[in-house]
DNA sequence: ATGGAACTAAACTGTCCAGTACAGTTCCGA
DNA sequence: TCGGAACTGTACTGGACAGTTTAGTTCCAT
């Protein structure tokens, strides 16, 4: 507990990993199988016996890997945060050239919603909220990598479609903030308090819809923004 | 950690307490200890010979007045709950019967943002959200009393405004949602990941005032609401 | 002032855990 | 095939912790 402050320990695979020799492969093993418990159980909940037996892999082999408990749990966590970043990451580019701006940003929304309430992710964003006390630097990481990274795309994006005349905005990073969190506030405020508890897709859906008309009255360069149909055009 | 669902065990204290014999005043002492250590080390993190003895009490003590460590942690984050949900609450009062909506929503939403960036609160926030998985009961209680409480007394506000005309909107509690994270989301979320960061006061009136021209341009009668202050859309 | 309820101090039970030690086994590249 | 690196199993150290027990002390209402 008074130990000095582990740095990351990255899982350093590099694209090609073709033969993975054995001790790479324990790595692995060890890092996932931490990850489940970890994710299940909460950092003190876990126990590194339970790690080693779960992983198929002695004790020994495990702090042959990992210098200690902590450095083990910051790898796991910032493993997840990768995982985490790039599918946010790579919707957002699609936005680039959009024809179609309000159709384009609902999809946005709903795909941007459905990722964030991955029933996995949710854990790891518990997880770190509630050692962030304890690991203040993962919580920064996590913070940089996940919400502030995926914001900046955002920010780019909409940038250009400022320079194209399809928004009005004077900053693009506030407005990309704006975006993301009027689409993902509401389900993921909710699901942090509720672990177990299934996401309701419809609810989504009209969040998100109602998201995209609220931003385009805000930033639309289109003075009228279709008045709020509530559900989607089409069907009623 | 296999023990049946601990139901909460409110404080007790009526409105008036004038003697407060020595039981009372242990009782006090030891819940004001134990939420004082578990909102600074978490539950796994605390033990109960550690509270016994910040409290100036004896283990035995505790234990006469809480059944077990789950029981006791339950009265002090439930007691926490309630500190949470009433300030909230009262701000959105004072929003009654308004002359002038977007100051008064101004100021609304300045206040809402300090009471919610307390860092006390914040650390309730973690607490609950870190151990929501061990205890569902506790997650489902906050977000009832502190969040969705809130919401709803906006709610409330929010259709007495629209009968007046100077809203327009058909879901009344999903724009009070809307309302509450345009402003929170931002300073709430990022302080969930920074423990001990000092909140952005500037930052926190600017993000306030953005959140109300987004909302009235969402939701206002007055299709014009005064374009934002700054430079002209245009920049290239 | 006194009897009982509440409290204290300390020791104890049974369990769990991080991290180490060590002797023996398996893997794998040269 | 052979030698070293990686791994296994088990046991151990030293400590922590929830919850109980006991014997004695303090408080306070009657």
């Amino acid at each position: 507990m008074a130990g000095p402050p582990p740095t990351a320990e990255e899982p350093r695979e590099g694209p090609e990993r073709p033969p993975e020799g054995r001790s790479a492969r324990k790595h692995r093993a060890i890092l996932s199988a931490a990850g489940e418990l970890f994710l299940r159980q909460g950092y003190l909940g876990t126990s590194v016996d339970e790690i080693a037996a779960s992983a198929g892999v002695s004790k020994q082999t495990v702090y042959k890997h990992f210098d200690d408990k902590q450095h083990l749990f910051t790898a796991v966590v910032f493993a997840s945060i990768d995982h985490v970043g790039r599918p946010f990451y790579e919707e957002i580019h699609r936005l680039e050239d959009s024809d179609d701006l309000e159709a384009d940003l609902r999809e946005l929304a709903k795909r941007l919603s459905a990722v964030a309430t991955d029933q996995r992710l949710l854990q790891v964003r518990r997880l770190v909220i509630g050692e962030a006390a304890r690991f203040p630097e993962l919580g920064h990481a996590y913070y940089e990598r996940a919400v502030d990274r995926t914001t900046r795309s955002l920010e780019a994006r909409f940038r250009g479609l400022a320079e194209r005349g399809l928004l009005r905005l004077d900053d693009p990073y506030l407005a990309a903030q704006t975006f993301i969190w009027l689409v993902l506030s509401v389900p993921l405020n909710r699901a942090m308090f509720s672990p177990e508890t299934e996401t309701d897709a419809a609810g989504l859906r009209r969040i998100a819809d109602e998201a995209v008309r609220i931003f385009l009255a805000a930033y639309g360069a289109t003075p009228a923004s279709p008045r709020r149909g509530a559900r989607p055009p089409a069907q009623a």
